[in-house]
DNA sequence: ATTATAATGTGTAATTTGTACACAATTAGC
DNA sequence: GCTAATTGTGTACAAATTACACATTATAAT
């Protein structure tokens, strides 16, 4: 599920092909003259800032959502898989390629692309803000706060919210969160990236305790820094623990 | 995400529309030499029978699968939505239209389809087999074990996976399980559902316990008949109370 | 009618898991 | 050295899960 790839896009532009931004309105065109259903992906790109979860937008490009916020997304090239293209995307806007990145839903409603019909394919992306915070330089590329967000282009708002949801169950089931955070974090971090998700609060010594028994966090030895009070103790999260832990198939039914 | 729509699918023949079945190669045909990624949706249909899970298959038309099992699937019609299209095959199929019916994943690799790139949809759905049995004297439309089962067309033994999984994980927290069952069932058959989806051996006491706990079943007042031993008591699931209870965000970080 | 068979229906004790809660120890900043 | 702020830790209670056995009821065979 949690994939890491470094994506080649080296293809060759050839019917739904990526092409520079500007041409996509003539693609779409083609596509609507042609009863042609167009392909595209789109990222929401999750980061922690500031105790809140942030999105990853850019300003629109249509007319018709002026000034409305937009995920990233471009049409799927014709040789390249989905997560390549997901891949591609992430990599051209952020500079990051090992990310988290995993498939959350397609969305394909008739009217939901002015231009043409388009079918979207969504992926959710956790990313450290810290680790690419120069980069993302380029034009109207913004952190947004999910909770206050309103007058999203196309469907995204809808894409955001069903991705949201999607991270809300996801992040208590597998270890995604520790993506949004550095390689090396304190429990306060960690915990707090868990209140600002999921919009509850926790109590500290059983969140500890929590983690403690999962036995999946290694103590590095090392103490936070730039601190005002007392330094807590830095962790990192044992991948290949994780990775070698037997999932059970049965966990309770509870509906 | 539980969708129950009747589909109308009186849409025209244009682009990557619906079209009698032996004209779909030559879409594809068309599709490959123009470099346009064609876009289908394939269901995964489970039934439950003699204690055991069933997917229903057809034998694929392609000569390259020759003899292999495929889902069912079409390309999407240029104008209806996905979940329309998943509904129009369904109801082509099997007679069907008021039925579980919900999207699990977008699989689009590259050489997943031998005759063009096409990207697919995989929808799952669970209907009750007594229901519909007279319906599928099509061709070669046949219930097959999801155990044992091998030599299947395209990527569709991995997208059968995936919606196994699926369903292995969605049957806990989610109450699909009944759409497999009549709408009167005993906790015995309900208990040898979900120990057959999950492959695990439940405790009798425990599972009645849990499920009268959760309050969400009724007493029909009708009992088993046609066992040759003591009957039990039928129960009919109350989604309307189900609808009613409140979702609760925070389950308890587990994995 | 009697009996054997095969399942239903039920309760309790033991264990595990989750929750509520308070105080001493440590560091930074002044 | 004093204050402010946060870390780090344990225990008692409640809730949920698990393990487990026997009387009851209908059918089927004799």
């Amino acid at each position: 599920m949690n994939l890491k790839i470094t994506s080649d896009t080296t293809a060759k532009t050839s019917g739904n092909a990526a092409v520079p931004q500007k041409n996509i309105k003539t693609i779409l065109k083609q596509l609507e003259s042609d009863g042609i259903i167009g392909i595209s992906v789109d990222c929401v790109i999750f980061g922690f800032d500031d105790n809140e979860l942030k999105v990853l937008l850019i300003k629109s490009d249509l007319e018709k959502f002026d000034n409305k916020w937009s995920l990233l997304g471009d049409l799927v090239n014709n040789h390249e898989d989905l997560d390549q293209a997901a891949y591609r995307i992430l990599k051209e806007r952020t500079g990051l390629d090992d990310v988290y990145l995993e498939q959350v839903k397609a969305f394909g409603d008739v009217g939901r692309h002015p231009a043409a019909r388009v079918v979207t394919i969504a992926y959710c992306s956790l990313i450290n803000i810290e680790h690419h915070k120069l980069k993302i330089t380029d034009n109207e590329l913004h952190w947004h706060r999910v909770t206050t967000l309103s007058d999203m282009a196309f469907d995204h708002r809808q894409i955001l919210d069903v991705c949201y949801e999607w991270l809300q169950k996801r992040i208590q089931e597998h270890p995604l969160g520790f993506s949004l955070l550095p390689k090396q974090f304190s429990l306060r971090e960690l915990q707090n990236l868990y209140e600002a998700i999921l919009d509850v609060k926790l109590d500290r010594r059983n969140f500890r305790k929590k983690f403690f028994s999962m036995e999946l966090l290694e103590d590095t030895g090392e103490l936070e820094t730039d601190v005002p009070h007392r330094p807590g103790k830095l962790y990192k999260f044992n991948y290949e623990k994780y990775q070698k832990k037997e999932r059970k198939k049965w966990f309770g039914i509870d509906f």
